[in-house]
DNA sequence: CGCGCGATTGAGTAATTTCAAATCTAGTGG
DNA sequence: CCACTAGATTTGAAATTACTCAATCGCGCG
């Protein structure tokens, strides 16, 4: 279909963007991946099952969350277009997802399991550098993001998440945004900035 | 000099743990790597200062925290035996740190420059997966914490803390963990646990 | 029009911080 | 062996921040 290869095209510049891929090389990688569209409301992963695949947002948007003891809602990330997204706790160690992941709206993604993952680095061990990147990035996010919640109240979190996220902080009812930052939707909503 | 051979044995065992290296790799991996003691105090890196080097802890105790503008300091990581340690914000990007990492405890370590790690990655390209799966295994942990954070009161935390490190419960003072957890050193002693 | 969702506002409550002072402990030098 | 000091811990009391519960508001849409 003409629509996924352009989204495979859009895969593709992704990697491009950190590790040279010859097209053989491509062809390879592009195999390990499948395709697949969710409406919103959807779950790409859920609390208790297993965690077949890592995500790769082409576009749409999504919310990881996990859900305590008292049903309340806390986000660890939102995820769109150019992000990847997991519950990696549950990908990596192949055990029970504790964390849901769901579409805020409709998401278009490609999926790559575990297994394909490894098969990919024995064939093309450069590409473990590409996913070290990113692993790396990621890191360093949340190590930021803890130091924000260690050292900032609401109202600075609050106007450092604007600040890193204009295009999602419009995109996100408040609610969601209060999950994220560790506040209750009244507190946020009494901050004046 | 024997000892320094010795250590270099703890290093080359904490590889295979993940990665099988030949002797002639090795050889080359540990080429890559400069031995260094601190004694309690000083710093490894330093706010403001280059971040020369990656340290993989062969014996001692770290603590990595950010200092912020009132002066008070928030523990982003401590780190003993075995554990990597690192402005890796600085190091990846090749700008200052923004942290500060100094001795608890007189420490040895192995360290390794950017550029000497991505020249192994040239000439081992496997090696990137051992690497990967340590960043792996980093990132999750932040996850738990940044959850931790956001679902947990103060003696939630600690009493976490205290399950998950029992042996640094023991060897740091308490104002040190209070600065981990995000809690006031008087909020933490009030807890009766 | 009226429903439903998100956002706001008010009032009381709980958790934690801050500032200050007292206590405890381990190590040092006389 | 003792006095002394620095660091760590504890305790008290007031102030602050954020939470909870409840009610209200605003708006888009069938």
């Amino acid at each position: 279909m003409v629509i996924i290869h352009d989204m495979e095209s859009l895969l593709r510049q992704h990697f491009a963007e950190i590790i040279a891929l010859t097209d053989a090389q491509w062809a390879v990688v592009s195999q390990a991946f499948t395709y697949k569209k969710y409406r919103k409301h959807q779950f790409l992963i859920q609390e208790g099952a297993p965690v077949p695949t890592d995500f790769w947002i082409v576009q749409g948007l999504v919310k990881s969350y996990y859900t305590n003891a008292d049903g309340k809602e806390h986000i660890l990330q939102f995820a769109t277009s150019d992000w990847w997204v997991c519950d990696y706790n549950g990908y990596f160690k192949q055990v029970p997802a504790k964390l849901n992941i769901d579409c805020l709206e409709d998401t278009h993604v490609f999926c790559i399991t575990l297994e394909k993952r490894e098969k990919l680095f024995e064939q093309i061990p450069e590409l473990a550098q590409f996913f070290l990147k990113k692993s790396n990035g990621g890191y360093i996010a949340l190590q930021r993001r803890i130091l924000s919640l260690l050292n900032d109240n609401a109202k600075e979190r609050y106007e450092q998440f604007q600040e890193l996220y204009p295009e999602l902080s419009q995109r996100l009812p408040k609610t969601l945004i209060a999950s994220y930052l560790g506040v209750s939707r009244e507190t946020l909503s009494r901050l004046d900035s």
